[in-house]
RNA sequence: GUCCCCAUCGUCUAGCCCGGUCCAGGACACCACCCUUUCACGGUGAGAACCGGGGUUCGAAUCCCCGUGGGGACGCCA
């Protein structure tokens, strides 16, 4: 205490952990990407590391300038901010491969001065030592020439000690001079000076790549966690999720407007877990309790009914303004969703209704048609029942009778009104409820009727009372 | 085909490292009931798993081996 807060920082206290999320610009934005770059997230939030964002854009036939801005535009949207890259600057930069050139030639040249690597058919190879021999290798169908090397072994944070032979030089330079993954990702982890790589567990045979060109720069790797894979729930098929497979792209979440919390949690759920049963947590403390150690090995299938039970939760909780925020903007990009928006008084108390009763935003338009349109759909099959129980047609009228003297004031009101009507009859309540909701709304769920009847008004919901009643 | 990783309810997982407290706990989904003015929410309950075989041990979901299954990698893609 006596020290002040002055030392409290001191140097030894502050993290040097850098680690860094390196997707590359060639296709959608999916879930497993997403995934990782939130692991990385998390790992330099809780220990007060840098999250850089490196573009790996080498490859000029498949890179597309959308599929940068959705790299961008997702990681933005998911909360996941890096401090270091493309917009955010940095002292190692540039942060897109396809401008760091001059670092890759530098490099290559580096490896060809030491002896590790050679030119063979216009491309640049990096060479492994030891003794040599030609195999013919069934599999690819060539003959090809085998290294005798030790096992290169691999200390992963999540797998323990993993050992794997790699006993082929390799391209690290394309004929057409452009430098290939394995090499770029080596010289920029070096460069950017990154702590941890963590990464799917695809790319653990690649490792062994990577830890051989560290030691041919006489560089000791960095630590390795390999996080288990997001594989197809049984529905979508086998193997591992792909971006073409339905519910696997961020964009298709962020198009229905699920809250980017609740994805996040649910992501941060598959292959990790706090410790004990907790699953809906808040951000701050997924951070706090986060670390590599307690990552699982093993792969997890994706979930969209349990993503959509976490969105509900959320959903719920979030203060009326919010939500009726994230409704406006759902309406608007809805068509015809501005005569939602016509009456904002209006619009408030039917959000109201309906927040905490659906289980994700774009069901709002569907949930709601009957309070901003006249000509709402009908259910065919609930009208079936409805009409064949009891007597809804004088039901029906014995309401249009009372209504109109009826004070639409307060759900109380309106509740008292009904009853009153029902006890007069010798019926229930449920006796005019159902049928009074068919005919006010068309269908058999939603907010009590009361609710309903007050905020679409007397006059309304009389005049679709009297007009089912004369259709049918 | 070769190499690497993995293995608890249909799914996500706790437990496994440091064997007994586990006839295996939670959540999603499913079913039943309750709540109720419909539909949701919520509550209660049911069904549902230690992949198989060997070992080690007084004792194994937990440790070891083999098999099987699943996943991944074997590109001048990333």
């Amino acid at each position: 205490m006596r020290d002040g807060p002055a030392t409290c920082q001191s140097p030894s206290n502050m993290s040097h952990v850098r680690v860094r999320f390196a997707p590359s610009p060639t296709g959608f934005f999916h879930i497993g990407s997403a995934r990782t770059a939130l692991f990385n997230w998390l790992y330099a939030r809780h220990t007060g590391g840098v999250f850089i964002l490196r573009i790996e854009d080498t490859d000029k036939e498949r890179n597309r300038d959308q599929f940068l801005n959705l790299i961008y535009d997702s990681l933005t949207w998911l909360g996941l901010d890096w401090d270091e890259g493309p917009k955010a600057g940095g002292a190692f930069g540039p942060y897109r491969q396809s401008e760091r050139g001059e670092i890759y030639r530098a490099a290559v040249q580096k490896l060809v001065a030491a002896g590790r690597a050679y030119e063979k058919d216009g491309a640049i190879w990096f060479k492994l030592l030891g003794e040599r021999h030609e195999v013919y290798d069934e599999h690819r169908k060539k003959t090809v020439t085998k290294v005798g090397v030790p096992p290169v072994v691999i200390q992963d944070l999540i797998r323990g000690r993993v050992e794997r032979v790699e006993d082929e030089d390799f391209v690290i330079v394309r004929s057409d001079g452009s430098p290939v993954f394995h090499f770029v990702n080596v010289v920029d982890d070096i460069a950017m000076k990154v702590t941890h790589i963590i990464r799917g567990e695809d790319h653990l045979s690649n490792t062994s790549k990577h830890v051989l060109l560290y030691d041919g720069f006489g560089v000791k790797p960095p630590a390795f966690a390999h996080i288990p894979l997001i594989l197809k729930s049984p529905e979508m098929g086998q193997g591992k999720m792909s971006k073409r497979d339905k519910g696997a792209l961020i964009e298709e979440y962020q198009q229905r407007h699920f809250l980017p919390e609740a994805l996040v949690n649910y992501l941060s759920l598959l292959g990790w877990n706090p410790g004990d049963n907790r699953e809906k947590m808040p951000i701050a403390e997924i951070v706090q309790l986060f670390d590599l150690p307690g990552v699982n090995q093993s792969n997890a299938k994706f979930d969209g009914k349990k993503l959509g039970h976490m969105n509900m939760l959320y959903l719920l909780e979030q203060p009326a303004d919010r939500f009726a925020d994230l409704a406006r903007e759902y309406f608007r990009q809805q068509p015809g969703g501005f005569a939602a928006l016509a009456d904002e008084a209006y619009f408030r108390e039917v959000m109201l209704l309906a927040q905490p009763k659906i289980k994700s935003i774009d069901e709002l338009a569907a949930y709601t048609v009957y309070f901003f349109a006249d000509d709402f759909p009908i259910d065919a099959k609930v009208k079936e029942k409805v009409m064949a129980k009891g007597d809804p047609k004088a039901r029906l009228d014995e309401l249009l009778a009372a209504l109109p003297a009826a004070d639409f004031s307060s759900d109380a009101a309106i509740e008292e009104a009904l009853k009153r009507l029902a006890t007069e009859k010798g019926l229930g309540f449920g006796d005019y409820q159902a049928v009074a909701r068919l005919a006010v709304t068309g269908t058999n769920a939603g907010p009590s009727i009361t609710a309903i009847f007050r905020v679409l008004g007397k006059e309304r919901v009389l005049r679709r009372l009297g007009a089912f009643l004369a259709g049918n």
